[in-house]
DNA sequence: AAGTGGTCTAGACCACTAC
DNA sequence: TAGTGGTCTAGACCACTTA
């Protein structure tokens, strides 16, 4: 992934805007960059159209290429920079301590929805992971997968102690990079207070969906009920 | 925007998509679109991108274009069908009857955090909307959104009675097409409860963000409070 | 008029899947 | 091995903004 052309330009340029290289907003026009980094137009397009489907700048024709001022500010739940879409790696944290606790683990026969959610074969068996997620000892998540043992064979409560994502792209080389949410919000649980600390007028946010590698195969069903203070997620629309 | 190539490749295959054409799941290959469509694979690519982009089909290489089967399924609060961005187009109705009331209207001097989402000059002037939006006369959102008068100089109260954005369609040639969200949720407040119809554990969920037409100018800044059980987001993220 | 982004093409070659 | 999606190029021409 990191060696493709049009990747490397856009982590070279997200990496140059953080840093605050252009701190007037503009960014050179395409055919200059198109020049700077040895690729052609198209490539360049490619990389500005995934920061620009993120948010990060925006293009106006016949003007320019600018850096949205927004976007730093924001403080999102979830910002997705590393290799995968998982919450290890997209979890805005700034130095705070990530951990994790396993609540419950076992394998069962995937239930209806998880089976058509992950395109199962009837009958199938999948791993139940049920988690609750921290950061600074503070519990924000609790976070219910299910993955299809067949994809992965040797899963063990003590890989999902730590990040699943990571295990799976160093010890199996799978990466998850697409996901599929549906984002809600209901009144919280009384299980959902004792675990996330909440008042009983305080809500949960809700976050489901399904996961998938790189080569388009689903690989977890998830539903994550999060501490309303930490629900923050932020999409960028066009519609073209 | 309809006469561009790859917006009718697009157009043409939702609408076949959603009459079940492809009742298998299965596209036919890039190649054959190609053909079929009299435009360059491409154009084809990008048409399906923006279909991948939405959740609606998905690809895996070596293998084919698919439909999405969990699509159709979810019911979202917005499903951005239309040429616009806005409730009015994106609300998923089925023919139940939406409604608007106007809660206040008026012309102020942008306040910080409007003026920076909105990229305005220094004391410039802003209109304040706020509106209660029913379906079925069931009130769902509270939405309280900010224009510069500058954009559109000429609104009054009648035309925020019904779509604003349809108004800035049909009468100024505006198209508002993109859109940059921050979407959370919290406790309601006791204005919620009340405009709402919610009790006191009842929260509501929020959507905060900025609208863009066509030509990449931000045109609203808006705050919605919704009803939650009205707050149904899908997002659809692939890190490339 | 010059500069910038938007659309579109025709084709080469690579990577992965299925048989 | 054939078929499919993924990457990338070089260039033409259009549409819009700014001066």
């Amino acid at each position: 992934m990191a060696d493709l052309a049009y990747h490397r330009v856009y982590s070279e340029l997200t990496a140059q805007i953080k840093h605050g290289q252009y701190s007037d907003y503009r960014l050179p026009d395409e055919r200059t960059l198109s020049e700077q980094f040895g690729v052609s137009r198209s490539t360049i397009k490619r990389a500005l159209g995934i920061l620009v489907n993120r948010g990060i700048i925006f293009q106006k024709q016949g003007s320019g290429t600018f850096v949205n001022p927004l976007y730093f500010k924001s403080r999102p739940l979830f910002n997705y920079t590393g290799d995968n879409i998982g919450i290890t790696d997209s979890l805005v944290k700034d130095g705070q301590k990530q951990s994790i606790k396993v609540l419950h683990f076992h394998v069962q026969k995937a239930k209806d929805e998880v089976a058509e959610s992950l395109f199962l074969q009837p009958n199938e068996f999948v791993y139940r992971i049920e988690r609750l997620r921290l950061v600074d000892d503070q519990p924000f998540m609790i976070e219910i997968g299910y993955l299809p043992i067949r994809l992965v064979p040797e899963l063990n409560e003590s890989v999902i102690q730590s990040s699943l994502y990571n295990y799976l792209q160093e010890e199996q080389h799978l990466m998850v990079t697409k996901s599929f949410l549906n984002i809600s919000a209901e009144p919280s649980t009384e299980e959902d207070q004792k675990l996330l600390q909440l008042k009983p007028t305080e809500p949960v946010g809700l976050m489901e969906g399904i996961f998938f590698t790189d080569s388009g195969t689903p690989i977890e069903f998830s539903r994550m009920r999060i501490h309303y203070r930490y629900m923050q997620y932020n999409s960028f629309v066009s519609l073209s």
